[in-house]
DNA sequence: CGATGCAATGATATGTTGTAACTTGCGGCT
DNA sequence: AGCCGCAAGTTACAACATATCATTGCATCG
């Protein structure tokens, strides 16, 4: 039972849709940039800022520095057209880059899969937690490591 | 309104719990375990495993190496008697190590404080969740990066 | 057109965090 | 004493992240 409409997006939608979505914001979309996108949703799992350097390079057939990733890693996070997963130090593309939302991964310590949920009960109890405390400007982490039904079977 | 018991300790007390828990779970407390806990738990935030070798290595006189540091906080954290902050790559003494807890931490982005809320509603909630995905030997990390109520004044 | 300014990217270096492999030291045991 | 096992030390390196300054490309303006 989805509580919103997700505009879920793939493959060239999906990079039309953070192409959107980052010029709107008053950003370029540069090639480099596109690279960078392109190789972070072409992983089926959080990547490091070092494996998409190292993708980027193969497509580009040059090397790419990894601090020119980070910069752009930094902006997609801004802009929400990426997430980092704090616990991997890892990123991942947003499928859906329009909608804001505190999200939950759940994270396979087995095979590196990561999956996303939105459970807006949940991450505004946490927020609510937060303001308790005296604490503003919140950014849930929330974050599960453990063992997906896949690999659980082994 | 406290959802339990606590045995809160601090101090030589502390210390005293957490060498029992250490020796109960058939592990040794030696000089070098109390020194890494006492500087742990020594800090008033969340410390990274450099923070305590350094230290370490200053009540010690002599210098101690980073990787023995981490070996021992690994037992901590296995032991219950310290946490990983994730979103900090940092370590915090658990101030009750006999309960067993999935806990929230409130970081300050601005000083670096560690604010620590049990609230099982929560964390259950985010159990079942990852329960309904399908993973197994779920370990929660929630945590809240914003701004404290002392540093928003300013 | 050339000068200027600015944003993006590159190059290089370094800092921080985390592991791995192997060795040494020390206490208990036979 | 000789052996065993665990703790801790040593060394090396892998992985993650940032700082600084140089260069490039492009738009604007005189």
């Amino acid at each position: 039972m989805p509580q919103h409409d997700h505009q879920l997006h793939e493959g060239d939608s999906l990079r039309d849709a953070a192409r959107d979505r980052l010029t709107r914001q008053g950003e370029q979309w540069t090639g480099m940039r596109e690279a960078v996108f392109e190789a972070l949703a072409g992983f089926d799992k959080p990547a490091s800022a070092y494996d998409i350097a190292e993708a980027v390079s193969q497509s580009q057939e040059r090397r790419v520095a990894a601090n020119s990733v980070y910069r752009i890693l930094d902006l997609f996070v801004g802009a929400n057209l990426a997430r980092r997963v704090e616990s991997a130090n890892a990123y991942v593309a947003n499928a859906h880059p329009d909608c804001l939302h505190d999200c939950i991964f759940l994270i396979c310590d087995s095979c590196g899969q990561a999956v996303h949920i939105d459970d807006d009960r949940l991450t505004g109890g946490v927020r609510d937690a937060a303001k308790d405390a005296g604490f503003t400007k919140a950014r849930p982490v929330i974050e599960v490591r453990g063992t997906c039904g896949d690999c659980d079977e082994s």
